[in-house]
DNA sequence: TCTCAACTTGAGGAGGGCCTCAACTTATGC
DNA sequence: GCATAAGTTGAGGCCCTCCTCAAGTTGAGA
């Protein structure tokens, strides 16, 4: 790749990234590619389509939150693992509208390595006996979509309520507070086609 | 009005309803034109703006939504009223992605004299002490924002799970799940605006 | 039956976003 | 320096939605 080539790709990236950060991932291409002090012809050069550059934008976030799931096993209280997890990943939606609409989206839990350690997360979480044994890994989205339209509603006029949300939520997750479910969970592959479906 | 307008108006109304219901909010006013089989053009004169096409197809909702705010009230149990008032504002929401799309802009609670009723809602399950005593009328907005979300995301693919969602959300609002609260709540001025700057 | 205000119609302008491609420019290896 | 492959550009076609308005149609009162 040449050099100018290569440096328009990070122009594009940095404006994206801006871009979608505070007005979400249906930003007009064309209002990027002006951002970013290049044409729109170069856009499609450097990102044949929307979610290329939607990935390569995002690309860091799988490992973020690998790490994120990796720091929350080494924690010894393993509900406190639990909240320090999902806390973790609401903050970066709360971040950033465009992964926001990500983590809505479903990409966020996307590999298979971040669903098995989110699995471990869980589990451990209920094998202490703080997490309600009733729930399951599918009832997470729950969480990241209910919180996700918090940060969305209330992004301009008051940052940080979400945290509020979340704790409700968190509050109606510990065994302490179970009351019998009315309802099965979502199978895994409903959980996947209720993300896929969004857009 | 003349008889033909009148009928059209209802031919207008119907096929919105049904759009509205299962596509959401944002249909195409020419598609809605067209499935009542009357042209663009009347569609503009009976509903000059979205907006009043979209409050004629729901005006009958904030009677029912009072109604049901007035059975919680009667019932015994406070705890019980209350679960039942938001469950059926969610069966509500479920039923229709117009309502549910609606219900997120806001429009839900609009009238003061819902607004009057649900407060009370509320007061008399605290002092009934089901309800935990640190939540506030605008953290309603949580519970409607996120089983909205739920709704949207599995409309299609799993109906019916949003009640699984509710019933996480609700354990959380229980007096005996309370831990202390990360956030103060939302002002009704701030709850106002995240409502209103959706779209 | 006649009249005319009320109503309907749909072509078409305006605006916005997506994407392409032929003509131009430039980095790079020799 | 030169040749050339790699890269850039932006006008313009496409499609969609919104909304208007001049011309045609029709219900209803006299």
């Amino acid at each position: 790749m040449r050099k100018d080539a290569l440096h328009n790709r990070e122009l594009l990236l940095r404006a994206a990234r801006s871009l979608f950060a505070d007005r979400g991932l249906d930003v007009p291409l064309e209002e990027i590619a002006r951002t970013a002090g290049v044409s729109i012809g170069t856009l499609y050069n450097r990102f044949p389509t929307r979610a290329e550059l939607v990935e390569a934008v995002f690309e860091d976030r799988v490992a973020t939150v690998a790490e994120l799931a990796e720091r929350s096993l080494a924690m010894d209280d393993a509900w406190k693992g639990l909240v320090a997890f999902i806390t973790g990943v609401c903050e970066l939606q709360a971040a950033d509208l465009g992964y926001n609409d990500l983590a809505v989206r479903g990409a966020a839990a996307d590999t298979a390595a971040g669903y098995a350690l989110m699995r471990r997360i869980i589990e451990r979480a209920q094998e202490s006996g703080a997490l309600r044994d009733d729930v399951t890994l599918e009832d997470m989205a729950f969480v990241i979509w209910g919180v996700a339209a918090t940060v969305r509603a209330t992004f301009r006029v008051a940052p940080g309520v979400w945290r509020r949300h979340l704790a409700l939520t968190l509050d109606g997750l510990r065994a302490t507070a179970a009351h019998p479910l009315p309802t099965p969970p979502m199978t895994p592959s409903q959980a996947r086609a209720a993300m896929n479906d969004c857009p």
